[in-house]
DNA sequence: TTAGGGTTAG
């Protein structure tokens, strides 16, 4: 065979390597014939194969092949950095090409280094060297590749850095729809969907910015759903669907699980649940079935997740995610056993997340032992929110050991917001231990408690109106406060006195009822009152879990004003008529 | 020969 004959023969067996004996037997094989010197194309495709390998010996065989070679091209390193930023310890891509992993002298890193080390530093969350690896991109000289821009952009997004991530965005000369949705993707989960949505805005009002020839893909709607479901805004959820639609992107699985999602969010429990059914059975995925399942669990009805996640096809195993949103429908409804049945048949390794669910499922059934039971037994320690969990339940049900003990917890891992000094202080209250009250405002008063700032939003008109807690921004807020008034006279007719005990300060009991009066959801309340038509649905979305006062008087208002009104809390939907709640008051 | 963007979570 002639030596080109012999590279030939090499090439084809290459896209055929699969166990680590044939990738060694390769190695072997190039090194004999003389090709690892004299072939360095080949040399560099077997290396790019080995070090993407999932074989978990293949990526160190990779290293000391590279180590081996005396004059490694850029490619080789290109290679192994790409293997390493997407291994398990991405940091070592980057003290690869810090020159950290390789003695000998480093090839010059190119367009192509930059891009996969720059995929390391997004995966470490390594703001820092992003930064660094900036630099480099404009002392190569390479600053005008679209896509290594985008992957700068994007990692600067995925480090949190927003600011710099939308600079590089507005710098760049050209832009293709990658980098549109790269920005949209970072502005949607780095807490910022109101900028997403309004570059998506931007986007759509003329997606001439894009090359000739794109358009926005399925990424774009999916990024651009998440932040309408963050922001729970039906609206711009529903402009967004219909955009999709114009674009044939509507019956994409993707998109339809992100549909799911957004309007379960945005409180159409309904819509989300058409669309679930508008997927053929044979195309939907696990992530179908998690989002339809978490739909039905927010919105309360705990029976109908069990229900879908009995029906899950047995090709489709539940993860970690749907263990969770069906442990959470359980939890919403009371459904007790049945949740303790699942929890018990998990078939993957239980998380924090599903002990917390557990937790508070057996604390608010009053199972309080069981549920302290099960936090000293879970194989990891427990974190402050499930603490946060047991102090509730502890508070539920005035048992002061558990609330103390949970509270002495919470200290000890630096948790120090108002929310755990007022359950343990109503603790004492619930038991007439005054002096315990105080004990517990002296400590409050020495730490520099840390508030949380209850918000809450209702759109009007497509329009989103935020309230905080006794604000007085918003340009009507005289005639808001004016129909506050309203609403109190008109429900204390219907039997409403103020509950002040989740108000915790050194203050006389009028002042309280005035603290409460004016949460943030009162405000929104009141407000989708006085501006929308008798009889139209109020929306309302808050930032922390609806508070025992807030939840009477909506109640209340449904009956007294006969308005259906809707709150999405951190936790679930409350869906408020003629009275009642959908939550029949366990949450 | 090798590069960029995405959904579900107490």
């Amino acid at each position: 065979m002639s030596v080109s004959a012999a590279a030939r023969h090499l090439e084809s067996l290459l896209p055929r390597l699969a166990s680590l004996r044939q990738y060694l037997q390769f190695h072997a094989r190039l090194l004999t014939s003389g090709h690892l010197g004299a072939h360095p194309g080949l040399r560099a495709r077997f290396l790019d194969r080995l070090a993407l390998s999932p074989h978990p010996a293949a990526l160190p065989h990779a290293l000391l092949l590279l180590r081996s070679l005396p004059t490694p091209a850029t490619n080789d390193l290109n290679a192994a950095l790409r293997g390493l930023a997407a291994s398990p310890h991405p940091a070592r891509s980057l003290l690869l090409l810090a020159g950290r992993l390789l003695p000998a002298l480093l090839p010059r890193p190119d367009a192509l280094s930059l891009s996969f080390a720059l995929k390391a530093s997004a995966r470490c969350s390594d703001a820092h060297t992003t930064v660094q690896l900036h630099a480099l991109v404009l002392r190569l000289g390479v600053a005008a590749d679209v896509r290594l821009l985008t992957t700068l952009l994007d990692s600067y997004a995925k480090c949190g850095d927003l600011a710099s991530a939308r600079k590089v965005f507005d710098e760049m000369t050209v832009r293709d729809v990658a980098t549109w949705n790269s920005l949209l993707a970072g502005l949607a989960q780095g807490t910022e969907p109101n900028l997403a949505l309004a570059l998506f805005h931007r986007l759509a009002d003329s997606f001439q910015e894009l090359p000739s020839r794109e358009e926005p893909n399925e990424v774009t709607i999916v990024a651009a759903l998440s932040a309408c479901a963050q922001i729970g805004s039906l609206k711009d959820g529903m402009y967004v669907h219909e955009f999709a639609k114009r674009f044939g992107l509507d019956r994409n699985v993707r998109v339809c699980n992100s549909l799911i999602d957004m309007y379960s969010k945005c409180g159409s429990l309904s819509r989300a649940l058409d669309v679930f059914h508008s997927i053929k059975p044979e195309d939907r995925t696990l992530v179908s079935y998690n989002a339809a399942i978490q739909a039905h669990s927010m919105h309360g009805h705990g029976g109908d997740s069990l229900r879908l996640f009995d029906e899950m096809p047995t090709c489709i195993e539940p993860d970690g995610v749907t263990y969770l949103a069906v442990l959470c429908g359980c939890n919403h409804s009371g459904l007790v056993d049945d949740g303790l049945r699942v929890f018990n048949s998990m078939r993957v390794a239980p998380n924090m997340k599903h002990y917390g669910t557990i937790v508070d499922l057996l604390g608010r059934a009053g199972r309080l032992t069981e549920a302290y039971d099960t936090v000293i037994s879970m194989p990891f320690p427990a974190d402050i929110v499930l603490w946060q969990t047991l102090l509730g339940a502890a508070k539920m049900h005035g048992v002061v050991e558990l609330a103390e003990l949970a509270a002495n917890k919470l200290a000890e891992l630096g948790s120090n917001v108002d929310g755990d000094y007022v359950l343990l202080s109503n603790v004492y209250a619930s038991k007439a231990r005054w002096m315990d009250v105080g004990r517990v405002r002296d400590t409050m008063r020495r730490n520099d408690v840390r508030k949380v700032p209850g918000f809450s939003y209702t759109e009007i008109d497509g329009v989103m109106h935020k309230f905080i807690n006794g604000d007085k921004e918003h340009p009507r807020w005289q005639e808001i406060y004016r129909a506050l008034d309203d609403i109190v006279s008109r429900i204390s007719e219907l039997g409403y006195e103020p509950e002040t005990s989740n108000v915790l300060h050194d203050i006389g009991e009028e002042e309280k009822q005035y603290a409460l009066c004016y949460h943030s959801e009162k405000l929104a309340i009141a407000f989708g009152l006085i501006a929308t038509p008798p009889g139209e649905t109020l929306r309302v979305i808050k930032n922390l879990r609806i508070c025992g006062d807030c939840h009477v008087v909506a109640k209340l208002i449904s009956k007294a004003y006969g308005r259906v009104i809707v709150i999405r809390d951190r936790a679930r939907f409350h869906r408020f008529e003629d009275g009642q709640c959908s939550c029949r008051d366990y949450w």
